[in-house]
DNA sequence: TTGTAGGCGTTATCAA
DNA sequence: TTGATAACGCCTACAA
C-alpha cells in the first residue's frame, strides 16, 4: 500500500507538499501539483484514513443507537439520517440496542473510545445519570426520545399530545372501554404517551383500568397475541391505541381472522403512518412523524455541535404530527350492531 | 483525555507494561497489574481506537453496501448482519446506493482507504469488472447478489430456480397471461430471476409478451401504478410475478380498490416473505429467503478473510428457498367468473 | 518480569 | 513556495 513517503519520492518532492495537494492547500505550484498528481495516480495512492484520524482527532462517523432496523419506524429514520449523514461527508455506523441496557451503554463506548465523533440516541432505556457521563467524551442528541433533562438537544413530537388526540379520536368515535397496548420499554416518551391517553379519557370521566393496559407489545406477533388476550379477557373493549403501526396490524389481521369487525366491534389507532397502516384491510388510522426532518434537523445540530467545540447551547426542537384518520375507526359512518 | 503514557506516569510503571494490561498479555505481577487498573480508572483512561487502528492496520469495521433499508427485505438484513458481526467484535457501517453505480464505487473506496476491512455487497449495479480492483485493498463477499465470476464469495438463493418455481405455481394454478414485474436494476440477480420465470412459461407453451413485462417496479406506489397500468392496457392479464413483497402488496391494494379480486381475478406472487404479505387481504403467496442464515454465513466467510489475508479460495452458498402459497394465488379452489 | 525505542501514515509548525 | 521535524497514541521487537 502506498504512502504519502512513497508519492513524495516519485514526485521528487517532500510529504509536506504531497500533503498540501491532497488537501488542497494553497503555496503549491501548479507544475509540481500537476507532478504530485500523476505520482498518486501511478502508485494508486489513497491517504490512509486510520492515520488521518489519529492526527486531525476525528473520525467523521456518527452513531447511531436504535432499538432494532427492523422496526420501519427506525428503518425511515436511519435511512434518513444515513444520508444526510452523508451529505454532511460523515458516515453513519448503527447500533442496534434491542432494548438492552447494557448494549446502549457497550455502543455509547464508542464515544469514549473515539471510534465516532458524535452520538444519535434513538433508543434510551437508561437513566440520564448513567448517559449523563459520557457527554464528557463528546456530543449527544435525542432523536425521537426525549426527557426532562436540559443537558442535552432533543428533536421529537409532542408524544404526549400525540396520545392524547388519538384518543381523544376514538372516545369521539364512541369508544368507551379503551385498550392501551404500549411498547413496555420504560422510556420517557411511552411514559408521555400514557399520560396523554389517560388526560382524554379522564376529561371525559373514562379511566384506564389495569386490565385494558398491555405492555411489552412490539410487533406485529405481540399484537395478534394482544388480541387473543382480549377476546378472552376483555370481550367489552371496543377500542384500542397501540404505539405502533405493525402491534395495531396484528391486532386487525388477528381480530379480522376472529369475525371481529373493524372498527365496528373495535377500533384501532396506530402510531408512525407507515405504508403498512394504509394497506390494511381496513385502512388504520395512525400518527404521522415527520421522520425526514426530524433525521435532518438531528444531522444538523449534531455536525454542528460536534465542529463547535465548546458552548453549543443544548436545545430542543419539537415537531408537529398528524393524525391520520381512516376507516378501522370510522365508526360514525357504520351503525354498531350487537356482535 | 488521558493517553496511556498518563496512566504509566501515574502508576510509576511503563507504557509497555500498562499495554500489556490493557490487552491482556502475560508477563505482569498481579501487584502491577492492579496498580495500572487503579490508574487507567482514577484517570478514565480508553484506548484511543485511531491510535489502535493506525498501529494494528485493522479497523474492525465492516461496511455494508445495499440499496436501502427501507426496503424490509434488506432491514432484516441488516439486523442479522449487525448482530452476527456485533458477535464477532466488529461493527456495521450502513452504505444505502439506492441502485447508484457511483455511490456503489464511492463506499467501496471505503476498503482503499482502510476505513473497514471488508464489504458485504448486497447492492450491486457496477459492472464486475468495475468492481474487480477494489479486491486489492480488502475482501469483498456478495450477499444476496451474484455473477458469474469465481474472484468472490457469495451467499444467496437460487433465483432462477426460485422464479420458475413461482411462475410454475401461478401456470398450475390456471393462469395464463402473467405479467412480470421486475426490481428493474439490472443486476444478476433479476436476469436470472427473469430467466427462470421465461423457463416455466416456455415449458407450457407460453412466453412473456413486452406488455407484460413491467420494469423499475421497487416499492408498493410502484405496484399501485403497475395495476393501473395493467387493468387499462392489458386487461386480460390473470397472473403476476413480482420481485417484492412490497410490490404485489401495492397490486393487491390497489386491485382490490379497483373492483378486481384476487386471486380469481388476478392470482399476484411476491418474494421475500415480509410480514406485509401475511397480512394483506388476501395474503400473499411468496419465496422465502432464509435470511438469518444468509447473514451468518456471509459474516462468517468475511470475518474468516479478513484475518487469513492470504488464499481463502472462493467459494458459492446456495441456501434453499421456500415457495410459501397463500390465498393470493389459490385459484383453485375458487369458482372463476367473468369480470 | 519490565523498560526502551522505533514506527504505523498524516498533518501542523516553523524555519528556510 | 517548500521542506525538515515533531507529534497524534499505541504496540512490539529487543534489550535488560
Amino acid at each position: 500500500m502506498a504512502t504519502i513517503e512513497d508519492v513524495a519520492k516519485l514526485a521528487g518532492l517532500s510529504r509536506t507538499t504531497v500533503s498540501r495537494v491532497i488537501n488542497n492547500q494553497p503555496y503549491v505550484t501548479e507544475e509540481k501539483k500537476i507532478k504530485i498528481n500523476e505520482a498518486m495516480k501511478e502508485l494508486g495512492y489513497v491517504p490512509n484514513s486510520s492515520a488521518r484520524r489519529l492526527r486531525s482527532q476525528r473520525t467523521e462517523t456518527i452513531a447511531v443507537l436504535l432499538p432494532r432496523v427492523t422496526n420501519p419506524f427506525f428503518g425511515q429514520l436511519i435511512e434518513s439520517l444515513e444520508q444526510k449523514a452523508s451529505d454532511y461527508g460523515y458516515q453513519v455506523i448503527v447500533c442496534q440496542t434491542h432494548d438492552k441496557k447494557y448494549k446502549e451503554l457497550d455502543y455509547l463506548q464508542l464515544l469514549k473510545t473515539k471510534q465516532v465523533d458524535g452520538v444519535i440516541m434513538a433508543s434510551l432505556t437508561n437513566e440520564w445519570m448513567d448517559i449523563e457521563p459520557f457527554l464528557d467524551s463528546g456530543p449527544i442528541v435525542l432523536c425521537n426520545e426525549y426527557m426532562e433533562t436540559q443537558d442535552v438537544t432533543m428533536i421529537h413530537i409532542d408524544h404526549k399530545q400525540a396520545a392524547y388526540d388519538a384518543a381523544l379520536h376514538l372516545i369521539e368515535q364512541g369508544c368507551r372501554r379503551i385498550a392501551y397496548a404500549s411498547g413496555g420499554r420504560e422510556t420517557y416518551i411511552s411514559k408521555q404517551r400514557k399520560i396523554g391517553f389517560c388526560d382524554a379519557l379522564r376529561e371525559h370521566n373514562m379511566w384506564l383500568s389495569k386490565e385494558l393496559e398491555i405492555n411489552e407489545v412490539l410487533d406485529v406477533g405481540d399484537g395478534q397475541t394482544t388480541f387473543q388476550y382480549l377476546k378472552v379477557h376483555q370481550p367489552e373493549v371496543d377500542g384500542i391505541f397501540t404505539g405502533s403501526d405493525e402491534v395495531a396490524a396484528g391486532i386487525v389481521y388477528a381480530a379480522s381472522k376472529e369475525g371481529w369487525r373493524i372498527p365496528e366491534d373495535l377500533a384501532v389507532v396506530g402510531f408512525d403512518n407507515q405504508m403498512l397502516s394504509l394497506l390494511m384491510v381496513p385502512a388504520i388510522t395512525t400518527i404521522e412523524q415527520p421522520v425526514e426532518q426530524i433525521a435532518s434537523k438531528t444531522i444538523q445540530v449534531l455536525v454542528d455541535q460536534i465542529k463547535n467545540k465548546l458552548s453549543a447551547p443544548t436545545q430542543r426542537f419539537v415537531y408537529p404530527y398528524e393524525l391520520i384518520k381512516r376507516k378501522s375507526t370510522d365508526c360514525n359512518t357504520v351503525k354498531k350492531t350487537a356482535r
